[in-house]
DNA sequence: CCACCAGAGCTC
DNA sequence: AGCTCTGGTGGC
């Protein structure tokens, strides 16, 4: 008896093995593999009597047989094959993606019958329900929930779930269960009582995706257009994209919910804004605003009279004003004033900022000293530019009042413990000088004015989605958390109320017509699929011919780089071009990456 | 991807 | 000598 088994590892087909025992399709074998024969953990994809040819390799035997039964149900196992023909990803990537470590890792899962959790064909149907109060979305997910079976309820943030579940009634809490975000012991608990059936309702953040509940009647999604249901890992799937095939393998409803629509959903749907927000928007010019000198910095951030007045306004009435500028450190470029030299990296090469009088490079993150002398022409002009959120600490500590609390707010200094010190410390009103992250402080306290220190920044990135990112920050800015009604947001700019700012005052629909367009006239996701390919120059040489050859239209972004770009509908086709790369044989060479944006 | 091994660096 | 850590290796 021979076994094709799904080996942990990155080429697309499974291995032979060979074994006197019986066993079934979908459970878990121990298998030895490599050079030195080390064990792993594979998934059984197919038993045959025998080989149709003769192989040119060895074939091993089966170490153990870990499972009578396979693990997983039928609509979790060809869920793992639709994402791998979906993101062009192996079939075991796609597995260990879905099960909890344990299971990957061989630990015993009771042996129930799950054959029965037959998907059934019901009517999959969409809702759509865009609300800028989330009270108001809030209150009507309660409803949802009420009247309906068994469901997912997907929120982005891990705190935004645990609000959300507090406000739940009671019975349903009892048939519920909020889904432990950190894996572990939890995780698996968790996981396994929703396989045993004990729960209809789950709420949680992006880790319940692979949840193994069955029936599933109902999948809600909150704040659908998130950029947090992107994984940020290999594969890089998207939590839409896949709930809403467990929605449709199921015939459940699929409810999408936010303060506005993704790409994609707009396009299909074209949902309507049951309410506009009520905060104030202004759009300030800062091309007219003056700037502060910095030491330094060549050009200063400019704080308008806009933004000062009314986030003085906001903190006297113990109120807190954000000042958001996504950039870290001090400056983000250090440069010779006299000859134009940068500063890179002496180890990879990229452009170093300044960050407490130390240079760092954002990617490999190796330290320096600030440089006194030009490397190029040996003057003395080493200047920094685009400053960042240590500048604008610094400008905010200068403009006001000193007995006025100040604090920064970024990715890298976020610990819980350090919340609560400055959510503390600005009780009675202050600023927040920080990243976009900054804008989850909505959600704790009152936040009378949010100011976008630099809005034309996001926007600029050379992404097909940057204007998106920087328009749906600004909106949630103006929606999200408490009383948004009497928060004025105000967008510093150098093209203010232009271009993608003017669905920011007359809603989204105005920002996506135009948006749509361009993308659909450029190529760009929803319209067709951006396929991304990244490896070494080596290996992505070879395939830029060969997908060449099979009619795809490949760019190459920078040249000398191993990175590959191909807008396309057809991943089938996609799929049998790359396929050869993805195969064992290539180890020694090694795989590319793909990466795949949908909208 | 990931078990395995080798060699580096550290401590006793 | 014995320990952990880090990085290279290559596969049914």
């Amino acid at each position: 008896m021979y076994v094709d088994v799904l080996v942990p590892g990155i080429w697309w087909h499974p291995l032979t093995y060979s074994t006197p025992q019986i066993v079934e399709t979908g459970c878990r074998v121990v298998v030895p593999m490599g050079p030195r024969g080390g064990k792993r953990v594979g998934f059984v994809l197919a038993v045959k009597e025998k080989l149709d040819e003769k192989p040119s390799y060895e074939i091993k035997e089966v170490t153990e047989v870990l499972d009578q039964v396979p693990p997983l149900n039928e609509e979790l196992w060809s869920l793992s094959e639709w994402i791998s023909r979906q993101y062009l990803c192996s079939q075991s990537e796609a597995l260990r993606l879905m099960c909890p470590p344990q299971v990957t890792k061989g630990c015993n899962v009771d042996h129930q019958d799950l054959s029965r959790q037959k998907p059934s064909r019901g009517t999959y149907q969409e809702r759509c329900f865009y609300e800028a109060s989330d009270e108001k979305r809030y209150a009507r997910y309660v409803d949802i929930i009420e009247e309906a079976g068994y469901g997912l309820v997907f929120f982005p943030e891990e705190t935004v779930a645990r609000s959300f579940w507090d406000i739940l009634p009671c019975h349903i809490k009892k048939k519920g269960l909020l889904w432990p975000s950190g894996g572990g012991k939890k995780g698996f608990d968790a996981w396994l009582k929703t396989r045993r059936g004990e729960v209809s309702v789950i709420v949680g953040s992006a880790g319940l995706l692979f949840a193994p509940l069955a029936p599933i009647d109902f999948i809600l999604i909150e704040e659908e257009a998130s950029s947090s249901y992107n994984f940020a890992r290999y594969p890089y799937i998207s939590l839409r994209h896949i709930a809403a095939k467990r929605a449709q393998t199921w015939g459940a409803t699929l409810i999408f919910g936010g303060r506005m629509p993704s790409s994609r959903v707009y396009l299909l749907k074209k949902p309507q804004l049951e309410e506009k927000p009520k905060g104030q928007i202004h759009f300030v010019n800062i091309r007219k605003a003056s700037c502060l000198e910095l030491p330094g910095v060549t050009r200063g951030i400019p704080i308008s009279s806009t933004l000062l007045t009314s986030s003085l306004d906001a903190v006297n009435s113990g109120k807190i004003a954000l000042w958001i500028l996504d950039r870290k450190g001090y400056v983000g470029e250090i440069s010779c004033e006299e000859c134009g030299w940068m500063m890179t990296c002496p180890e990879c090469g990229s452009l170093c900022r300044l960050t407490r009088d130390i240079v760092v490079c954002p990617i490999c993150g190796k330290r320096y000293e600030m440089p006194t002398v030009c490397p190029s022409c040996m003057s003395n002009f080493i200047m920094g530019r685009r400053p960042g959120i240590e500048a604008l600490y610094r400008i905010a500590r200068s403009l006001v009042d000193p007995a006025i609390p100040v604090h920064t707010w970024y990715k890298e200094e976020s610990g819980k413990k350090r919340r609560t010190m400055v959510l503390n410390d600005l009780k009675d009103g202050g600023i927040i000088v920080g990243s976009r992250l900054s804008v989850t402080f909505c959600d704790d306290c009152f936040v009378g004015v949010v100011g976008w220190v630099d809005a034309d920044a996001e926007a600029r990135r050379p992404l097909y989605d940057a204007r998106f990112t920087a328009f749906s920050m600004i909106w949630e800015s103006r929606c999200r958390g408490k009383d948004p009604d009497s928060r004025n947001v105000i967008v510093q700019s150098r093209t203010p109320y232009r271009g993608w700012q003017r669905g920011l005052r007359r809603g989204w629909h105005l920002f996506w017509d135009e948006e749509l367009a361009e993308r659909r006239e450029l190529g760009f996701p929803p319209f067709e699929l951006l396929v991304e390919i990244t490896g070494p120059l080596k290996i992505t040489d070879d395939i830029l011919p060969s997908l060449d050859k099979s009619g795809f239209a490949v760019y190459k972004p920078i040249a000398d780089e191993g990175r590959l770009w191909v807008k396309t509908k057809d991943l089938k086709n996609m799929r049998e071009a790359l396929k050869p790369f993805f195969h064992i044989s290539r180890s020694k060479v090694g795989f590319p990456k793909i990466r795949i944006w949908r909208d």
